[in-house]
DNA sequence: CTTGGCACTTAGGCGTGTTGAGTGCTAACT
DNA sequence: AGTTAGCACTCAACACGCCTAAGTGCCAAG
């Protein structure tokens, strides 16, 4: 009773299970791939496997099929990352390439990937710890009211609406823009309250109190950066998939929905070797997520953003994993170069 | 056989309808209803109803479910619209009130809506025709690559890259912009393009392309406003109100993940008396909407950006109005004050 | 115009058989 | 040892028939 063999037997289920969506039986396996023994042998080592807790069979006397721990093997040991084929490689070179905007490059990506892999595509925005000040600028808006606008050296350029004191003039707003440009400019944006800090102390009392509103802003701006947005696309894919599994797809939008879910687990997912990580159903923290499994990598400067997808368990890894690591591939190309 | 009692049967079908989810009969409804005659009569009453086309059958002998034309009758000569309950308005404005960016208060709106209909919500950002320039801004990014800022009066901070000529440096970009603002500050967007044209012309030779590239950045920010994006929540609630109708889930999140498809819906639109629109079923220009219902209305200034709901046709209308229409009007009142 | 009564229709629940895919086991084979 | 053929057994899925409950349409009487 070869291991090998039980590996190949484990393997052949899983690639049939994934495209039939039916338990497969060791008669139809032995039809389907040369294996060279017999189905009664396939069912000793299905037996075996079973017994290992890597394929289970839904009631007895019907086919089997992979359980989370089967896939996690699979995964792991078994497949092969295949690669895309080369005029995928092209369409995504082609419209990634021909993207403006940071905010178009991630919109386009997200649907690519989503349409390569049918399956919810996920892109979190890359975060800009490493970014520092490029410029910022007050805007009176209306009376008490300025926008605040920061942009960083990544081009990302973020706003927020402060109040402050009723008689702020135009005047005042430039003279401290211009005190507070000249602290942070170029500094690192985890760095900018420290130095904000300093500077408002230096005020005269007059401008005390609006310079702490307009401080206060800088520093949520700086902070809350946008590496706690995500986009996705595909949802409706989730529709195709779940056709005769109605039942989950509730839990599953609604995780979809929580961008605070999503970000949590993809923040989670650590990278393996191959620079893909995968959760397979229950190995996810969140229990509407039983059923499904993510794919997900880092991409950008350090890796430190993630892309994924996340569909259903019974999805072909091989493939996906390929998609989805040739768009983070590409994708990072685009920021380096941009 | 009075016109007014016929009416009533018809009202009593659809609410039956709407919360037992069942084809409604002339026996249950005569219980339910202290309708004051007896089954038969309302059995007569049924097959004219039908004849008008207003409900229908599924199958011989089962009870009656509302067609379109139903409930279209339904929505615009029976329905009264529910004032929602004083808790509930206290909560719209508690939510709507704590909020400080644009972004945040649309963000807001729609999971409210989203909560409080049980369906899913959709905003469209409220357009910027009627704004004009406040601010504009050139940051070099890298060499021949510009980052052009355009704020809008309203508080609205739009971005874009733009390539200019490797050569460029900030005292050119400076003076640039202060040629640009001195023409466009102050001017509505849509007449930024004519201006602009005027201003690159009395360029200097050397500065031409530099202009041109700066004033296309600026022009394509005013025209693609932010009109053209939407914001939704509430996916999750689809799941729900189709669990037993799972054939129709994918081609409305289709619809919903399209945002050309959404903005068309909503801007053709139109609204009645009462402020709410509502298009029923096949009424929809969009064949994967056959089985769904959108309520909507505008706010915002001239009420020209648009809010509102999508679910089942089988949804409680006059409820789903009553939210629609009061959170369009906190959301009204709320950009009115910042 | 309303009503009670009645014959008629039909989806859906329930038991029954039947089929077919698939298993586990045993005994023989290599 | 591991492999194979054979066989008895299990069980979902399907089909058939039966019955019931809900509901209708129609008619004749009020």
């Amino acid at each position: 009773m070869s291991e090998p063999r039980r590996l190949e037997v484990l393997r052949a289920i899983v690639e049939d299970y994934v495209h039939s969506r039916e338990p497969v039986g060791s008669k139809a396996l032995v039809e389907r791939h040369r294996l060279g023994v017999s189905s009664a042998t396939i069912r000793n080592d299905m037996a075996l496997l079973e017994e290992e807790g890597l394929i289970t069979a839904p009631h007895t006397s019907s086919g089997r099929i992979p359980t989370d721990k089967g896939y996690r093997l699979f995964v792991d040991r078994i497949a092969e990352v295949k690669p895309l084929s080369a005029p995928e490689k092209r369409a995504i070179r082609a419209l990634l390439e021909s993207a403006d905007d940071l905010d178009d490059v991630l919109d386009r990506t997200v649907r690519l990937l989503a349409q390569l892999t049918n399956q919810v595509a996920v892109v979190q925005y890359p975060h800009l710890g490493a970014a520092s000040v490029r410029h910022i600028e007050f805007v009176l808006l209306a009376p008490g009211r300025v926008l605040v606008v920061l942009i960083s050296t990544n081009g990302a350029v973020q706003q927020r609406v402060a109040s402050v004191p009723a008689g702020t003039g135009e005047d005042e707003l430039a003279d401290l823009r211009q005190r507070f440009l000249g602290k942070v400019s170029g500094v690192r944006l985890p760095s900018v309250p420290q130095e904000l800090a300093a500077c408002t102390a230096e005020l005269p009392p007059a401008r005390q109190a609006l310079g702490q509103s307009l401080a206060h802003s800088l520093e949520q701006l700086s902070a809350a950066n946008r590496e706690d947005r995500i986009v996705m696309a595909g949802t409706a894919n989730l529709a195709r998939s779940t056709l005769d599994f109605p039942l989950t797809i509730g839990p599953v939008l609604e995780a979809l929905e929580e961008q605070v879910v999503m970000l949590r687990l993809l923040s989670e997912m650590e990278q393996d070797a191959l620079g893909v990580s995968v959760r397979i159903g229950r190995e996810n923290p969140y229990g509407g997520l039983a059923e499904a499994s993510v794919i997900a990598t880092g991409y950008g400067p350090d890796a430190l953003a993630k892309v994924g997808i996340l569909g259903p368990t019974r999805m072909d890894y091989p493939t996906t994993m390929a998609a989805v690591r040739a768009v983070a591939r590409y994708l990072s190309r685009i920021l380096d170069e941009s």
